[in-house]
DNA sequence: GAATGCCTTCAAAGCGCTTTGAGGAGGGCG
DNA sequence: CGCCCTCCTCAAAGCGCTTTGAAGGCATTC
């Protein structure tokens, strides 16, 4: 069913029945309805193509799928598109995803925003000199950053407060009496890793702690590059009292390397992981209980797209909108009072 | 730069062009050339929409994607989707996914038809009697199912032998002389999990083994579950000696109840899991390295993408696609001849 | 009764591309 | 020399929608 046969049947103009559709005003309210209802028997929707063409909105925002195994593939990320899609299906936003293999991410952005297929784009995982937002930028196309960069252009974020998170979550460590904690965290090329050491690093010098470059160790958030470094920092003499994870997933594998060196988590050792409250990784439901920071990656992603809708729907300025969302730090079993020895 | 620009520029008509862009014999080769340059030197792109509207096609497959938390939403799915990437980057193709609530899914696939916003659909994690694939059907939009239904319909599918992996693994077991064998299972209103039960019974069968059905548990395949199920499994006396688990995921679950009743993987209780190859959970990397029933789900993204396109580019039939994969059986450490007792 | 204005509807012009059907130019052949 | 082909290029007609600018119908006002 095309526009045209509809107002063939209705005895109307193409125009009338799609302003009815469209909720313009200058139509009768009877006609209106006729018009609905006609819409609804004949199960009608505008072609999406045609309508995109002449209105020059795409109703849909695009988000660039790096293919190959890096940190967007992560199990967090299909619950920010969860958290995405729920604010996105109300206004029937579509989400395009443009594969990329990662060194042709720029080429992907360019394709997308030259071709209009979207309204909008969002930058995951910005690195502190991101040259995405230069190219968005110069391109005109809107998008919101979901983590934070230097840049010095003027841009759209959201972001958590990372440094903040492990800042507490150490001084909270320090408060138990540890002074030999490790950092396992993301790639710092990344600046939510890179914030989060210096948040631990700023929280150690407040307590005249020095930091130790040992006990400070990066990798691709897996739990397997949990278990790796958790077992080398364990072998160290003395061994770290406490530990601070940057993921759910990589703790799982310190948790398997706390084990087979025998300790006993949350008394010869405490663990403190970063929680972006995916389903499937549920501290409560650890043994023991994990303490974690805590911030839904779900309801981030969820306001992503509200902003983005804020955007390119009421035409707010990208450069009025920075988001930093403060962390929980919330206190289980896995973390007690440094052990005396 | 529009098309129209492009060619007023060259001295040429917008057909000659257009022809030349999009690989027509009829245009000169030198004209042709010409043609190439000035589109790379102005960064011409066609747009997307206008294109879609002139050919009817809309170089984008969809995927309905379901915000509420249920399996969509595994870890699997962010690889399956890379996969399917991996093999639509080529052909620019783009991925439009559509949020959708659990309960509306079957609009949303009828939406993203009738606006005919893409060329097919997939069709994830189908049930016995999916309804979709009777909609998708009637509605005229090809579709490839990603698993198993029992649809009488004609229909093209991919999916990996379930019952065959979790019969071999069960007969695996029961050479190594298990005879109390735990199966811990998704939710079996999914075909695949089904499917992994049938293969499980009928092994047992087989050898005569009496299946018990407070050995057989099923639920939404996270951590937790498998915990749980385990720890009940293994509350029994006797307690089994093997079990047979439905994804990596549980088996980090199940791993942790086994250590928690002081067990020893290997040798007091031999486990395999489904492994479906993603980055972040490799049997290899666990200690000790488990025993899995392999299959690259990110693989089979891949396929189903070739599929897709030979169903709207080629033509293809889509009820001449029918494939069912084989599953590997590796064995690894965590599995060993049955205790004596 | 004519003029004014509002409400409602319409025809037609795009949006930017592909594709059809036609035609001009140049070369080969009789 | 004229005719026919082949090769290349073109103008124009869509694709299905939104939106502009115009106009008909009717009630209100002077």
């Amino acid at each position: 069913m095309r526009l045209k046969e509809l107002a063939l049947h209705l005895g109307l103009s193409q125009t009338t029945v799609s302003r009815a559709l469209n909720g313009y005003p200058e139509v009768n309210a009877e006609t209106r309805q006729r018009v609905l209802d006609a819409a609804r028997r004949y199960d009608y929707r505008p072609n999406a193509s045609a309508r995109r063409l002449a209105t020059g909105r795409n109703n849909a925002i695009g988000i660039v799928l790096p293919t190959d195994r890096n940190l967007l593939l992560d199990p967090n990320y299909i619950e920010f598109q969860a958290g995405l899609g729920e604010r996105l299906m109300k206004d029937e936003i579509d989400i395009v995803l443009s594969p990329s293999r990662a060194g042709d991410e720029m080429a992907t952005y360019r394709r997308m925003a030259i071709s209009s297929r979207v309204d909008a784009v969002i930058v995951s995982s910005p690195t502190s000199h991101d040259p995405r937002i230069a190219l968005l930028t110069e391109l005109g196309l809107p998008f919101v950053v979901h983590g934070r960069s230097e840049s010095p252009i003027p841009h759209a974020w959201l972001d958590i407060d990372n440094e903040g998170a492990f800042r507490h979550a150490t001084q909270h460590l320090l408060d138990l009496g540890h002074r030999r904690i490790g950092l396992i965290n993301g790639e710092t090329r990344h600046t939510f890793a890179a914030d989060r050491e210096r948040g631990f690093r700023k929280a150690l010098a407040e307590h005249g702690v020095l930091a130790e470059d040992n006990l400070i160790a990066e990798g691709v958030m897996t739990d397997e590059t949990g278990y790796r470094i958790t077992a080398r920092f364990l072998a160290q003499s003395p061994r770290p009292t406490a530990l601070l994870v940057s993921s759910m997933m990589m703790s799982l594998g310190s948790l398997r390397a706390i084990r087979s060196a025998g300790l006993d988590l949350g008394r010869d050792i405490s663990l403190i992981a970063h929680d972006d409250v995916i389903p499937f990784l549920n501290p409560d439901a650890m043994v023991p209980t994990m303490s974690t920071t805590r911030s839904s990656i779900r309801a981030a992603g969820t306001r992503v797209a509200e902003l983005l809708m804020e955007i390119i729907a009421d035409g707010r300025a990208p450069a009025s909108i920075h988001e930093l969302w403060p962390v929980d730090l919330v206190i289980r079993r896995s973390t007690g009072p440094a052990p005396r020895d």
